[in-house]
DNA sequence: CCACACCCACAT
DNA sequence: TGTGGGTGTGGG
């Protein structure tokens, strides 16, 4: 009988296929090849171990050919296996986080172009935007593309226009390696302690997770890069996960002098020949030091022996679209199934995290003070009831008399408000008409620089119109509340001799911008930094002494399990960015609730109380990590036929002792993009296989045409 | 996921 | 009689 291998095809929603292989090839579970599917060659990769009976029609069809790849290695195909499996998402859509298109095609020259500094002879809007954003820039039509948001044609445009200038290029060179001896630094016993516990289990090799928790400031990248030394030693490469990639330039900087050699970036903004090098080097093991968003934790490492997850606490860890996993949690069992180490580092550990750690699941290495004698930063609360800011401004009057002394002192200054734009709220003071997105329940948010309004649920856009919608009154719209743009606003009228810098998605928009800021902060050419909960992450300014918190109860409000815990983390995130040189930080929350324990927990310094209430809360009530959530969302564009579908789906659940179905209500986001959303809660013991009665249920109740169920195992979002 | 067949509505 | 859009299905 004629060898015969099973294939997991990129194409959701198709199981394994079984194909015949031809004379004189050999393929190895986890090669990537091409195989024929109807009427097309699709991608594939030949899979070990899959259940299901064997293909028993007549006329097996023949693998094609073999990608130019490595095939993945077992650690990885279990991992993938093991996010399908508890994510409840096909095969096929891990695997497409595992081969991205362009690692497929091998080496291969590219063209890449940059502008050319000749003007097309027509120029158009989306042509003149393009041209704006590609400054400085150079890469495919198709990256170019996507980093100007224009489509493929407006490029190519201007490539026959001229203004773009071609260049071919092969595949692009690697960076030296990393050295683990060039530049050790100096640590502190404590710090020494906790190296040398992740040193010895890098060493000792197999599965090894750790909590490396230490307040802001503490050294805890000093610390964790002492396990990448060791793991670099042993010939084996290391992986650090970052929250945010924005911000990763003053990183890739500290960890450069530490190894003498720049590590491997892996993000979204790599020019496609870039990329393809990158994941060429990462699979045969050359790349020894990769840091990168959670899209790297698939990567197809050879020997990875140490993962280090920064920021751990981080929500943007989890993935809210496609495959809705969680980077920390696939980060441990990536660890898992490689027998290596991983590292989960932050001053404010998630609760799920504490409590691993407390069960000794994890193995729990804290660093108790700042790092070089520095001190915590004082954090005193401003109530905004006794002393509010005049009408229509958001700086209360003590916070101001800071930021005027810290000026006066030569020091920077730093205001946080999680909310960008300039007013959440466009609001018609004639008929009271409130600006919503067309396509979702939600306000549209005006940005001022921009002179638009933006739903930031959606994506879209609409410039402010002239009159009220609604009720047609001329100059009747007003805007309502603030965000981080208005306060910049504010602050320039306080302090017009001030240099003010915005740090927001908006502005940060690339890791040369973020290193940008970087550096014109570190040469004190800004003076006021005003950001969103950008600025909350990884930011070492010795020379910032004041950070003002502008609404510290934002954010608490809403029926999210997490919400205080987030809060928490993120004031606490940011107050310690203040006072990390020589001179003392002092923080000032802006609050209408300062007897609340959230906001003394943090003025007392007492982190640990606020965690052990929260935790006792969760346990009470059974929540993660004491309990387990998934959350579906049943969509459609038709409102009654997705309340119709959740009511079926709910009423389909098959009843199990320590399950629950709630719901279906309207979700938060009653409709986003255009379709209606109907929530159901599934709450269930720890001890219940969630996944597979999920999976069950599922399976017995497959939604009509028109209605799309997407399931969201440990929730973190609950709109 | 995606190509294709099929059906129905509407235009020519 | 043609055609375009929605729907359903098979693919090894």
């Amino acid at each position: 009988m004629a060898a015969q291998v099973r294939v997991v095809v990129m194409q959701a929603g198709l199981g394994p296929l079984d194909y015949a292989v031809p004379e004189g090839l050999v393929l190895a579970a986890g090669q990537p090849v091409q195989v024929p599917l109807g009427p097309r060659t699709v991608t594939g990769v030949v899979w070990d171990g899959l259940e299901g009976p064997a293909f028993k029609g007549k006329g097996l069809r023949a693998v094609r050919g073999v990608l130019p790849v490595p095939p993945l290695s077992a650690p990885l195909r279990r991992l993938c296996e093991w996010v399908s499996d508890y994510y409840l998402a096909p095969l096929a859509s891990v695997l497409r986080m595992v081969l991205p298109q362009v690692a497929l095609m091998g080496e291969r020259q590219v063209v890449e172009y940059r502008l050319s500094g000749t003007l097309p002879a027509r120029m158009t809007p989306e042509r003149a935007r393009a041209m704006d954003r590609l400054a400085g820039r150079s890469g495919t039509v198709s990256d170019l593309a996507r980093a100007a948001d224009v489509s493929d044609a407006v490029i190519r445009g201007l490539v026959n226009a001229g203004a773009l200038a071609g260049e071919t290029v092969s595949a692009g060179d690697l960076p030296p390696p990393p050295d683990a001896d060039f530049a050790p630094p100096r640590l502190e016993a404590g710090q020494a302690e906790a190296a040398a516990a992740l040193v010895g289990a890098v060493d000792a090799g197999g599965f090894a997770p750790f909590l490396l928790e230490g307040v802001t400031g503490s050294g805890k990248t000093e610390v964790y890069a002492e396990a990448i030394a060791a793991a670099l030693r042993t010939g084996g490469q290391a992986l650090v996960l970052l929250p945010e990639i924005a911000l990763t330039a003053a990183f890739m900087k500290r960890l450069e002098a530490r190894f003498g050699a720049a590590p491997l970036a892996w993000h979204s903004d790599l020019k496609t020949s870039a990329r393809r090098a990158a994941y060429a080097a990462i699979a045969d093991g050359r790349a020894r030091l990769v840091v990168g968003a959670r899209s790297a934790l698939f990567l197809p490492f050879a020997d990875l022996r140490l993962t280090v997850v920064d920021e751990a606490h981080e929500t943007s860890f989890k993935q809210e679209e496609g495959v809705h996993y969680h980077a920390r949690d696939v980060a441990v069992m990536r660890a898992q199934f490689e027998g290596a180490a991983v590292v989960l580092a932050s001053a404010t550990p998630a609760i799920e995290t504490r409590v691993q750690a407390e069960r000794g699941t994890y193995r729990h290495l804290m660093l108790p003070a700042r790092y070089g004698g520095a001190e915590m930063p004082a954090i005193e609360t401003l109530d905004l009831r006794r002393t509010p800011p005049p009408r229509g401004r958001w700086i209360a009057p003590p916070l101001a008399s800071a930021i005027t002394d810290t000026l006066a002192r030569g020091e920077q200054a730093l205001l946080f408000l999680n909310r960008r734009g300039y007013a959440p709220l466009t609001l018609c003071r004639a008929c009271g008409e409130r600006i919503n997105c067309p396509n979702c329940t939600a306000w549209m948010v005006e940005h001022r620089l921009l002179h638009r309004l933006a739903c930031h649920h959606c994506g879209h856009e609409m410039s402010v119109p002239p009159a009220c919608p609604s009720c047609g009154e001329a100059d009747a719209l007003v805007a309502c509340g603030p965000g981080v743009e208005r306060i910049a606003e504010e602050v320039a009228a306080l302090w017009p001799e001030a240099r003010v810098a915005l740090v927001t998605s908006d502005t940060i928009t690339s890791p040369a911008r973020a290193a940008a800021l970087v550096a014109s902060v570190e040469a004190r050419e800004i003076d006021i930094l005003i950001g969103t909960q950008l600025v909350t992450k990884g930011f070492h300014f010795p020379e910032l002494t004041l950070v003002g918190v502008i609404d510290a109860d934002l954010g608490l409000s809403g029926g999210d399990l997490r919400a205080s815990e987030r809060t928490f983390a993120q004031i606490a995130q940011v107050a310690g960015r203040a006072g990390r040189g020589a001179k003392p930080g002092r923080v000032m929350l802006q609050t209408h609730q300062p007897q609340a324990r959230l906001m003394q927990a943090l003025v007392n310094g007492d982190a640990a109380a606020f965690y052990a209430n929260e935790t006792a809360a969760r346990r009470d009530l059974t929540l993660p990590p004491f309990g387990r959530l998934a959350a579906l969302i049943v969509s459609a564009e038709d409102e009654g036929k997705a309340r119709a579908a959740a009511a079926t789906l709910a009423a389909a659940a098959r009843p199990r002792e320590g399950v629950q179905v709630l719901g279906p209500a309207p979700a938060p986001l009653a409709m986003l993009r255009g379709r209606y959303r109907f929530r159901l809660l599934v709450t269930a013991r720890r001890t219940v296989p969630l996944s597979a009665w999920l999976r069950d249920w599922l399976g017995t109740a497959p939604p009509p045409a028109g209605v799309r169920v997407t399931v969201d195992v440990d929730p973190y979002s609950f709109v």
